[in-house]
DNA sequence: CTCAATTGTGGAAACGTTTCCAAGAAGCAG
DNA sequence: CTGCTTCTTGGAAACGTTTCCACAATTGAG
């Protein structure tokens, strides 16, 4: 006779239904995964006991059998940057609406931590990756990612194989470089992220790109990687400000990064755009309501998230067919405020 | 004979590493999970298979079997806001550090995406849950979630049976409305987040106390929850100045709304803190760097998300011993700058 | 020296699904 | 009526672990 109560206080299985329904597991399987070849009595039959008994299929068991895990993995190096954190957001929301569990592994920027959640992903067998902006000269991670082999798309990043969504960081270093040289500025200061990552790599080369169209040499001391962690901007400022040869203007990442330029220059009674012209990278609160307000480059970071995780659930849900994997490039734009001048002559 | 290559150019499993190692797969899986009675020797052997096959334990298999997912779930309304991603953030590294993977819940409010979170939770036997601030009205979730029989922590809200950390966030209204009491404001406007999310309700409790203290009246068309979405405290604050009685104080949330309350000022041509004071509950950037700096209620987010996942830990690991579900507070503190000042006579 | 307890190991039965295969029923052409 | 499909269902074998049980070998107490 058909367990009512197996062993109770346990969640009902398929069997349970199976039994109760009086059909076999079979047949329940094939109604529940929306199977063709199923007879509408059969259905509703199965359907009335599952909802009585509140069954819900063990995800485990599930992907055991038929591997696949409804995971998707996110490795982002930190969560509470607002910059990730938007675009997570965004990814989050369409790979949930396709019936997709995001798993978050944050890296800190660690390479341990990154091997460490690769693996995390190969046990748990997920279904596609999200890689947001990471350091490339991190070689043992790398070389973990390419023997995965898994639907994979690059946020920010490159990843041999797979495609990626990039801002074109590129082309806003250089439309903010070129700006600042215009307005007669020689001596431009560039903070950004970690060297080796490809945001930092590519604003660096846009900024580069415009020394040379006007004739410039670029001075490297200019440019300042900054280690992650919000107070380390600060110092660099003020390093450079009481340089012999201080910067006339500065370029600044404005999440974290913003808020240390800005107490370097109080603490170096310094105001911009008098002293020195200021623009930031990633439009802020604080950039838009700073006095004067802060020219921005900004860039849509929801639509960043969107693009990728619609792009990985084509390549999760499509198979294997040989895919496109060129970039697909979002454009930047510069918010023109009041925080740049000429600079003075000396 | 051992079968070397199994199914060709799929993963390794435990009867690999025995049949290569010639031991039972009973013995590879208690030196993998290091069990006593295992001989050195052995696991030496074992070991070694197990490097050179690079064999990972598939995950699924494991859960099944042994009903552990090393799993939790995080349900949040919002990851995007900064409020959220540093607690999450301080929480992932502590869970991580405990081999547990977190598996992201955006709710963005929508009472179905709390439930259908739930519903993953159970299919997925999630290990422990945390359960971050959310509207308490929600009689479907609430009751979903009491069915579940799971290690629980609430985060900023209250989870019948389950332990949580939380803000004092009625002693920050408190404070800060005495504040401005104190410098004889009577009208004061409180912007907080939706009614019925427990921090928005006891800063509400806060502010009335300070007025009840001091023998005023709480008119409550001063008090306005916001619906989420970063534009909304405009049109209500404006509504607020243009009013017949406008409020000579402010009180905002510092992530998202308190930029539009700035626009608001600006666009009704109103300066604080001379012809309003105005304090904003969480530090920002924002708050700290505009002209006049404004004064601000912060805590340690960081510390909230720490302390959840390790009560969280401690219960996953802890069986259920009976444990204290008394909530742990977390002070806030009131940082004094420039945005407030006595009211002027009428 | 005997008997019980302890230690190390292997075999096999779970865990809860999906999926393959077979078989009966039903439809249809000749 | 016969022989082919096509539709619907059930039975049973996976999927890759952990864990229970059994058993031989070793140890220790009396």
């Amino acid at each position: 006779m058909a367990r009512t109560q197996p062993t109770p206080s346990s969640r009902p299985t398929i069997r349970d239904v199976a039994a109760q329904a009086g059909v076999s597991v079979s047949s329940v399987s094939r109604v529940l995964n929306r199977e063709p070849h199923t007879s509408p009595e059969l259905h509703a039959r199965i359907m009335r006991v599952v909802d009585r008994l509140g069954f819900e299929p063990h995800s485990a068991a599930q992907a055991l059998r038929s591997r696949a895990s409804n995971t998707i993995g996110c490795m982002v190096s930190d969560i509470s940057n607002p910059l990730y954190s938007e675009m997570v957001n965004a990814a989050e929301e369409e790979l949930q609406r396709a019936g997709y569990v995001l798993m978050l592994g944050a890296t800190r920027h660690a390479e341990e931590r990154e091997t460490a959640f690769i693996s995390a992903v190969r046990r748990r067998r997920m279904d596609g990756l999200l890689l947001f902006a990471g350091d490339n000269a991190h070689k043992a991670f790398t070389g973990a990612l390419a023997t995965l082999d898994l639907p994979c798309v690059g946020i920010d990043r490159e990843v041999p194989g797979a495609p990626s969504v990039r801002v074109d960081h590129r082309g806003g270093g250089l439309e903010v470089t070129r700006h600042l040289i215009g307005l007669g500025h020689r001596r431009i200061a560039l903070l950004t992220g970690p060297a080796a990552v490809l945001p930092s790599t590519e604003r660096v080369a846009g900024y580069r790109q415009a020394h040379v169209e006007a004739g410039l040499g670029v001075d490297l001391d200019l440019v300042r990687p900054q280690v992650h962690g919000s107070g380390i901007a600060f110092s660099d400022v003020c390093q450079l400000l009481q340089g012999p040869a201080p910067p006339t203007a500065i370029i600044t990442l404005g999440t974290h990064m913003l808020a240390s330029v800005m107490d370097a220059f109080a603490s170096n009674g310094i105001r911009y755009p008098h002293d020195i012209s200021l623009v930031c990278i990633g439009d802020t609160d604080l950039a838009r309501h700073a006095t004067p307000a802060i020219s921005s480059l900004t860039w849509d970071l929801a639509e960043v998230g969107r693009i990728a995780a619609k792009i990985l659930l084509e390549r999760v849900r499509g198979g294997d067919q040989p895919r496109d994997t060129r970039p697909v490039y979002l454009p930047t734009r510069f918010i023109l405020r009041h925080s740049c001048a000429a600079p003075h002559a000396t």
